[in-house]
DNA sequence: CGCCCTTAATGTTGCCATGACTTTAAGTCG
DNA sequence: CGACTTAAAGTCATGGCAACATTAAGGGCG
């Protein structure tokens, strides 16, 4: 997509999206963020990983742009889209290790996603398509590797203030659930009692009536989530 | 979807800003937001209200072209830059009341700004600018109005969770300016004495020792501000 | 000069959210 | 049946915060 800005200038406009799921530790066995990453066959940064986007499309919403490079990287459909960031620094395309004078310059906008932990399984992964834990990604070409931990820091600062943790659940969950995927994403371990209270506090479960049988305990009751009232962006309302 | 992305597609790209000052309302006298407006000089929404901005220059990052947008229309700098959003909608270009067919698509990245009080008393207002009240605003061109409610709308969930009300002011100050500010944007009322202890517990403020004169009453201590620790976006760390 | 007025600055009190912890409930397994 | 596990509810102390009260420090005015 190329940009007339004044005359013969080029900007072109990308979308790219960061997508959150939850698979067990491949060493320790504990649950921890994973995200894909695309591998980029053409200079610059040939080889490299990068995230999975590209470039907006004349009559496509930036969302479904975002949307689309889900489903084409992974098959799936997100429970949460929002937007991140755009990014459009003039340097921002440039390897500056190489010294390879880049193409034009890129302006991304950047959504963050989060894809169901059942819905993940069944995930088809795209050509040149790697999963990889998000905390332990190897170098990313461009300026990807900075978006990545600026993603990490919303996700992992909105979970703390907004229900959105469902959004990595089943419709109907436990209350365990929710909190092993607050763990997870938070990398630490919570009071079971304390977390239940605030939990119930925000208003947003709902208790389904029924318990998750088959545990070689108490059977745990099971919840689904209810929307309160929460408006992330004026644009994608759902 | 059926158009091709291949050459011939037109999306451009713009640059807009929300730029918030405080001056004091006309009927009742109270310190208000207020933010300055461009009149259209070309369909569409011609002679219609519309935020500053303009196209992206292609050597110019998206906070230089903020900047640069609030040079022009008020000749002013910003104490406080923040990207706003990212709006692109496909429809959102098109006068849906004049059924008027627009221009191509525009993709606007839209910036947020505050500018000091002191300094906008001597704000030289450019061709076809007129400051409005910010919560009493003509309908605006395209999707301008929303745009700035959200812009309110982040701007007043801001202040309450980060030191940002010092950009409203000169750079010393007693805590009554403070706190004023924080009343006129958040139109409240709040208490002098809980207002002063969060203020300070917050450990961005640190006294110059001196006190202001000339008061009648009891003169009040200036204070300065000083960043402890934020990072608001990865890419304006100035 | 002393009284009053105004705002600055500090103190006090009660409430509520939170964190650490304890106790009881309800199931499975050996 | 008793041991074990997790669910779920209860207890208690701490800290932050809102509401209110009190003291401090000036000027204006008779």
């Amino acid at each position: 997509m190329t940009v007339s800005s004044s005359i013969d200038q080029r900007v072109s406009l990308a979308v790219s999206t960061v997508i959150f799921a939850l698979r067990p530790h491949p060493e320790s066995g504990l649950m921890t963020l994973w995200l894909p990453a695309v591998r980029r066959i053409r200079e610059p940064y040939e080889g490299q990983w990068a995230l999975p986007g590209g470039p907006l499309e004349a009559d496509e919403d930036l969302a479904a742009s975002a949307r689309h490079t889900l489903e084409r990287t992974t098959g799936l459909a997100p429970h949460y889209l929002e937007q991140l960031y755009a990014f459009g620094n003039v340097d921002r395309s440039h390897a500056d290790t190489a010294g390879y004078r880049s193409s034009d310059r890129v302006v991304s906008i950047v959504y963050w996603a989060l894809v169901r932990q059942d819905e993940v399984a069944r995930a088809i992964d795209g050509e040149n398509v790697e999963w990889f834990v998000a905390d332990e990604l190897p170098p990313l070409a461009f300026d990807h590797s900075a978006i990545v931990d600026y993603a990490l820091a919303r996700l992992r600062a909105k979970i703390t203030y907004t229900p959105i943790a469902h959004a990595f659940l089943p419709p109907e969950f436990t209350l365990a659930d929710l909190r092993a995927v607050h763990e997870a994403v938070l990398r630490t371990t919570l009071d079971p009692a304390n977390f239940r209270r605030q939990a119930l506090a925000s208003k947003t479960l709902v208790p389904t009536g029924t318990c998750l049988q088959g545990t070689s305990h108490r059977p745990p009751a099971l919840y689904r989530f209810e929307a309160g009232a929460a408006s992330p962006a004026p644009e994608e309302r759902r």
